[in-house]
DNA sequence: GCTTGACCTGGAGCGCACTCCAGCACCTAC
DNA sequence: GTAGGTGCTGGAGTGCGCTCCAGGTCAAGC
């Protein structure tokens, strides 16, 4: 499979492909006698694994961390496995912080129905107050 | 209150402040004899509901939109109100997605858990199918 | 009246994650 | 044998959302 197969397969462009290379996230690409870029299933299940991370917010540099953890083999397994529960823990997190939102803007929005049902405006106690530094204790 | 003051109180940056008053996201801001800025707690709620839009991965412009709705008072109701219902889809649809995710991850540390306590490296199977483009339907 | 600290402005710089470009090589089909 | 498509490289450019800086003003406390 060659770049641009590959691109299509996984819905990311060349340029992205390039560039995780060049970064380091993806390693260690054959290429054909042309100097072609080769790519086999691994790559394929590697990539979708990037997206899913990408999709939940991690940073590439952490990613870079896991893709270096996959080049030393299983021994390190755990070290692997630990940073997966760390993200584990972040996008529960992400799901909390999203649903709290959702309920505020949910409110917002009734607010607003009502407001024009009565052709007013929305009253101030829906105008938010902090949602945010509760959760964050300072 | 002063900049400071509101800085701390909603927990952003002085900077960021005075960069969402240049963009257009935060305006009519009074000022003092001195040139200070003078905000009163219309402007913290202002704030409150922009860390809001923010966290559920809003960008600036869209809220740069809203904004200027706000400035033409209880006519424009109705479209603010409908940018919210556009945003609350989007926000559920993060949270959907971000729960397929963390189902991925789980099923990757459990496929590390069994590897480790065999000592083997994981089976190919779990590292990762698309996950994407099942959705996206394309 | 002087120091200190908070605030002001305009503009430059930054980190991230790409994205684009020029100029070139290779391979296949006609 | 040539046109078109796909690939290569190194490096520059982009958009977003801040963040930092220099050089200055203002107000309060000693």
């Amino acid at each position: 499979m060659y770049i641009g197969e590959l691109a299509k397969t996984c819905n990311v462009s060349i340029d992205t492909l390039r560039y995780y290379e060049k970064i380091g996230l993806i390693k260690n690409v054959p290429r054909d006698a042309g100097g072609r870029r080769v790519y086999g299933p691994s790559f394929v299940a590697w990539l979708n694994f990037i997206k899913v991370l990408k999709a939940t917010g991690m940073p590439l540099k952490d990613m870079l961390a896991y893709a270096a953890h996959r080049q030393t083999g299983p021994s390190s397994n755990q070290d692997r496995c630990d940073l997966l529960q760390v993200h584990e823990l972040r996008i529960k997190q992400t799901i909390i912080e999203q649903e709290g939102c959702l309920a505020l803007v949910q409110d917002k929005i009734s607010a607003y129905q009502s407001a024009i049902a009565k052709s007013t405006d929305i009253p101030i106690s829906v105008c938010m107050t902090d949602h945010f530094n509760k959760r964050e204790n300072k």
